[in-house]
DNA sequence: TTCTTGACGCGCA
DNA sequence: ATGCGCGCCAAGA
């Protein structure tokens, strides 16, 4: 009955895992979730997640490194900022994924 | 119920 | 590096 909500339990823990300092891509998420294929469905469900949610969901990136917003948008800014806070570094307008690569 | 949209990823020119 | 198309799949209109 809720297989839905394991599903979003299961990508919710995977992205809870991701270590402070560390950042992995939707694809990896969905992949390690089971989901090998459903990049997409983690994105849609971080955006469903409530704001006030405990989830680091501004760990997560595409496979290119870069922020999934648009440039200068507030929420582009404000992933910047925690990420930055917790010691990840920018290159240019992409996160360092060489040095903060999860896995 | 069908069509469009989107916090993606990957291959190819 | 840059742009384009296609695959995936659930939510919204």
């Amino acid at each position: 009955m809720n297989a839905d909500i394991d599903k979003e339990t299961l990508i919710y823990t995977v992205i809870a895992g991701i270590p402070v300092g560390k950042v992995a891509s939707y694809g990896q998420v969905a992949g390690l979730a089971g989901y090998p294929q459903n990049s997409r469905l983690v994105g849609r469900l971080l955006k469903m997640m409530p704001n006030d949610s405990v989830i680091p969901w501004h760990r997560v990136v595409n496979s290119q490194g870069k922020i999934s917003f648009p440039a200068g948008s507030e929420k582009y800014q404000e992933q910047r900022e925690k990420l930055l806070s917790e010691g990840i570094s920018f290159k240019s307008d992409k996160v360092n994924i060489k040095l903060h690569r999860w896995i």
